[in-house]
DNA sequence: GTAATAGTGTCTATGAGACATTATACC
DNA sequence: GGTATAATGTCTCATAGACACTATTAC
């Protein structure tokens, strides 16, 4: 990056898109809004919008994320927020050259979104019932769904997705829903429990958690961001 | 990305950064340009530039690694380049508002680029005594070392920054020179051939490599792209 | 009791780390 | 011969996968 006219330069639109994730119901789901405006009216699409002229696209997804699930900044600024690549096809929007910074983003099952910001309805969809988006958003979810996939492997983020004080179980369905497989529960707990930092027992006593079974212990998220060595896929597929 | 009035979008300058790294005499080397321009004048930064307006970030990238390595565009096209990420710091460039989409690159031994482009001089510098670089650059650089580590690990990656015919010794070379650290060489041996589609060896017989010891058998990258199970740094640091 | 989930224990196969040994080149 | 590297083999330990078994709840 050397050597330029700043009078010269081509001019672009910079927007951030995000690839909301939750977990409810044994399923994954993904925030989706119902366009208002033209370009694709009335279809669905990952939430998003313009940088403002002095944010950081880090800024600004945070930003976008606090209004589209209804929360309070408070309460967004402790979520899981990472960058996950930049989609800059000339032709990606029909009216204007727009280079979009995409997000994802885990957090814990949520209520139902608001709809504010300027999108005229959200809703939290199964990932597999998302298609076909509006631009290039199938595309950006595929690689996103991919992205989380793998990120559960190597580090400790399945814990984003679950709430405060969680049960083993729990944490292995994130796992299995993501992944979409079925993971053995005494191996799982052998393995979570052997990495050090990864969750830590809660001194409370055990929950029941669907009425079913024997009550679970509690955990809390541990001070451990990676996996070492790795939770791997079971048949772990190329990337 | 919904609901906008495309006139009254903030513009931004878009460009693209390229780390571009190889492996010559035992160090890992980067691409470094010398700014003949005003900002920064006389450091030293990362190759790079902007997009043209029809142009997405890959072309972008492909254009300027062919530019500043010197190399035809059909040298350029089978090597390997990689979207690291985006850097949107409103401050990140004293005199507009710059994003800019960085790239990864890895290449064989090269020779000397010939500061084609707008580059006053280009030249590969040890990865060590790049800092400091113009802009935020050592943030980037940063980032795509800590990248092409992790990628070592469990992609075939490593087979970029060699010729197209290699001896194991050079692969493992790859490794060490990138993670730095030294590798149990029979160890390393075992795993590389045992895992299918990475290597491939040479019908011809073997090559003397440093004019010492016994001349080791040539391989070439074979057609697999990911490792399973990864060929993990020792002592994984944790991300 | 049955059903369902939590939690413990055990066996085995695989893979990685450590390291000895042999082979083949140049000096 | 000495030195340096390639290539093969061996041993051990850690881990993952499979799976049996017990524990505790709801019905």
């Amino acid at each position: 990056m050397q050597g330029y006219d700043p009078s010269a330069f081509p001019p672009f639109a910079v927007t951030v898109d995000l690839a909301v994730f939750t977990v409810r119901a044994m399923r994954l789901h993904v925030l989706l809004v119902e366009r208002g405006q033209d370009p694709h009216q009335g279809r669905w699409a990952l939430p998003g919008g313009f940088l403002l002229p002095h944010e950081a696209a880090e800024q600004a997804a945070r930003r976008e994320l606090a209004e589209e699930t209804g929360l309070s900044c408070d309460t967004t600024e402790g979520l899981h927020l990472e960058q996950l690549r930049t989609y800059s096809d000339p032709d990606r929007d029909p009216r204007m050259r727009v280079v979009s910074v995409a997000f994802t983003a885990l957090v814990p099952d949520l209520p139902e979104p608001r709809g504010g910001g300027d999108a005229a309805r959200a809703r939290w969809t199964p990932r597999d019932e998302a298609s076909p988006l509006a631009f290039d958003h199938d595309r950006i979810l595929a690689d996103a769904h991919e992205r989380i996939g793998a990120k559960l492997e190597y580090t400790c983020l399945a814990t984003a997705f679950c709430p405060a004080a969680f049960t083993l179980g729990e944490l292995r369905q994130v796992y299995e829903t993501v992944w979409g497989v079925a993971l053995d529960r005494p191996n799982f707990r052998r393995k979570v429990l052997a990495t050090p930092g990864f969750v830590e027992p809660v001194a409370g006593g055990p929950r029941r958690t669907g009425a079913r079974g024997k009550p679970a212990a509690l955990y809390t998220a541990g001070p451990a961001r990676s996996l070492h060595p790795p939770l791997l896929r079971p048949e772990g597929r190329p990337r």
